[in-house]
DNA sequence: TTTCATTAGTGTATATTGTACACAACATAT
DNA sequence: ATATGTTGTGTACAATATACACTAATGAAA
């Protein structure tokens, strides 16, 4: 299909799909099949059906793209790009996803590499192909500036963790260093943690309680 | 034209514009001409052109359909609704923004009504055609949590104005009565604000202290 | 079985911020 | 000069934020 035969734009989506491992955020890349942009890489994407809605083509090329099920993806919309020359075949006007996966619920398979898709560190991830360079810089504002009022980052940690683990999420996502005490302090007092009654044990040492966050539904509190 | 004719979505937008008067939110709307929706009030938008983008089709649309200059109003991308059926006449998926002008800022034309667009109270705005309940939801929502972490507000309101003037402001947006020394206080504690030489007298009292913002720049400060 | 290494888990003192609350100052109109 | 109505201000108390260091628990190794 040649984009420039429609009377207007054509409706795509492209997706930011974060995980969180190795303290480290990762995204998920494609290599672009796009002749304008041989073999670079990009985010995972494609056009937006005449029968589906965007929040379905995002999970839909999620799956097709990047081998990665849809259903452990919690999604958000980000924002609709729109500007004329975006795609060098054509008017392509994207709405852009952020999608959240925890690193633990993914199999071997969709944590791995193929010729096409590939777990890349965000700071590495430069250099992409159409303006997904400057989609991949809203959508880190937006997940650090969601963060901080909301309890999105239950998306990105297992069902399960210990509250060092849940502080290592918040320093490696807002890049920043947080007090163990203070913030264990001001995160259980907001309630919206459960302690679970296992424990964690790594290693040699003391083992660490478990907690999960009260409810599945993301919402709006203020955290940190 | 017919929109069922395209081959993929047709795209459009719809704005949401606020005005804030007389300690109450205003939105404009127009009278629609969809067969389907026959003189139903809906929100002023339409379609995005091949060869602009969302925002510059927003501003023309709110040129075109509400008679109001587009360079008094600040915009902002809302949400993409991409809802199937959302309009009757076929695929049709909207980029929607919320838009800002103070009332102060309008000319005696641009407050008025004609028989296709007015101002009407936030409140009264509801049964209107397509899904624009929703989408003046979503923005009521979004204004909202904005105007408590960036410095929005200020696109409500005219360049200098007195601090009872803006405490009337968050608390006609926010629904909420707020303590007038405690409010003033944290806002100028907040170091946005400049005092400006002038004073503002209204009558028999005390003239007020006018203040601006010191940055045209909506930033994100936590306000209230 | 003792020691070592490693991470988990906890408290307190001080500074800062939030909250509740009432009256004097100022300009104008009469 | 006095009545009117809005502006502008301070303080005491409560709650929250910040800075900071040691003990507890486990498994591994000696």
């Amino acid at each position: 299909m040649k984009v420039q035969d429609l009377r207007f734009a054509v409706l795509a989506t492209d997706v930011v799909l974060f995980s969180l491992h190795d303290d480290r955020l990762w995204v998920r890349l494609i290599t672009t099949q796009n002749t304008h942009f041989q073999g670079m890489q990009a985010l995972p994407g494609g056009l937006i059906g005449p029968t589906e809605t965007a929040d379905e083509a995002a999970k839909r090329h999620i799956e097709a793209k990047t081998s990665i099920a849809s259903a452990k993806v919690h999604f958000e919309q980000l924002y609709t790009f729109s500007t004329i020359d975006r795609d060098p075949r054509g008017r392509v006007v994207a709405v852009a996803y952020l999608g959240f996966v925890p690193w633990e619920r993914l199999s071997e398979v969709e944590r791995g590499s193929t010729s096409d898709a590939r777990w890349s560190p965000l700071k590495d991830a430069r250099g992409l192909a159409y303006d997904h360079d400057e989609i991949v810089k809203v959508a880190l504002a937006r997940l650090r500036s969601r963060v901080t009022y909301t309890t999105l980052l239950q998306k990105l940690l297992p069902k399960e963790f210990t509250l060092t683990e849940l502080e290592h999420a918040y320093e490696a996502v807002l890049g920043a260093d947080l007090d163990k005490r203070n913030f264990r302090k001001k995160i259980l007092k907001l309630d919206i943690l459960k302690e679970v009654p296992n424990k964690k044990s790594g290693g040699a040492f003391r083992p660490a309680q478990l907690y999960r966050f009260a409810t599945d539904k993301v919402i709006e509190i203020e955290v940190i």
